[in-house]
DNA sequence: ACATACATGTAAGTTGTTACATGATTAA
DNA sequence: TTAATCATGTAACAACTTACATGTATGT
């Protein structure tokens, strides 16, 4: 439902194309939102077959037509009905491989543990630098176009993007500082010894 | 894969049957992992379909007989070859439906969007309580029962689920004192006023 | 010559959710 | 007597991923 009901809000602000959600998606609402380009099609399909978008297509010189898509007076009456129902659970599940491998790091050498605690950190500060880039742009008026009123949440959103993954940062160097402690002082073993 | 892999892995702890295992989950891991009880109950049948785990009932006074299982050899041999094979991108894609609602904050009262972030809140604040008392517990020895090596890593994984809810917690503070100054100064519309 | 960006979609398979179905025991 | 805990599962549906299929234009 949520899929569906993200790119009908998406439509509101202009007419798209299944290839722009996907451009769009990807360099903005990445943090807590994703879509692979198939899905994105499917549910602009299913979205046209229940009414709430209407699609045209759109000739352009040297490239592949688009085919862009528009909300209609049901979509949008739909969306906002949608906007009030929020979930009753708030905070979502999770569910993260990298953890689920941690948890039984037991099994593994602490080395190859450290090397993917480095990638981890890596790659979250890698985020943690583009998110931060982006609020600033969005700040400055720099992204987001026309939208006046939208910047204010949008920058709210780009917040616990960044608030997340500045404590996920800081969670892997405490980690590998736990992890380095152990490699250099070894945990007993039961009473012997 | 994740989910059969992980329940591979706690049965390598001790033979559990599928209730167990979703008590345990919740009661535990439930951070940065969890899942239906039928979905549950169709990955141990999978797993006994790939012989890397075998069943057995157990009966029991005054209760429904339980089914066990435990790991093969093979079981044990798969669980470790997954165990080295990290992810490629460690950092997961999030879906969050409240922060979909959030991003079209615009088109609601604000009023309603600071009700929910007051729920949000204190939902954060349950789950970061506990943790908290989860990991207080853990470092005294008064849980995880009879696993020395493990319970650093267990740590480690609470320890990431402690960062995100209090950052979770901060975030939806900010997040509100933002929304309340709007309420007091409204936005400028344009060039009019 | 090869990769990337542009652009759309289908098919098949896996994973996750919701609803259904059953039934005993225990605590409020 | 009502709800919760214990305990297992099936069926249907919804959501998501991966692989396939096609083709142009541009940059290296």
């Amino acid at each position: 439902m949520s899929l569906s009901h993200a790119i009908l809000g998406l439509l509101q602000y202009q007419p798209m194309s299944g290839y722009d959600i996907k451009q769009f998606i990807d360099k903005s609402v990445n943090y807590f939102w994703s879509a692979k380009q198939s899905q994105i099609y499917r549910e602009l399909a299913g979205l046209e077959k229940r009414r709430w978008v209407v699609s045209a297509l759109e000739k352009q010189s040297g490239r592949p037509a688009k085919r862009m898509y528009s909300p209609t007076g049901a979509g949008r009456t739909e969306f906002l009905r949608w906007l009030h129902e929020f979930p009753a659970a708030l905070v979502e599940p999770v569910r993260d491989e990298f953890l689920v491998h941690l948890f039984f790091g037991n099994g593994l050498p602490v080395e190859e543990t450290l090397f993917h605690l480095e990638r981890y950190k890596k790659e979250a500060q890698a985020r943690l630098d583009y998110f931060t880039a982006l609020a600033a742009k969005l700040k400055n008026g720099e992204a987001g176009g026309d939208c006046a009123g939208e910047r204010v949440y949008w920058l709210l959103t780009l917040a616990k993007g960044i608030k997340m993954a500045e404590a996920s940062v800081q969670w892997a160097d405490e980690s590998m500082a736990v992890l380095n402690a152990i490699k250099r002082e070894p945990p007993k073993k039961g009473v012997k010894g």
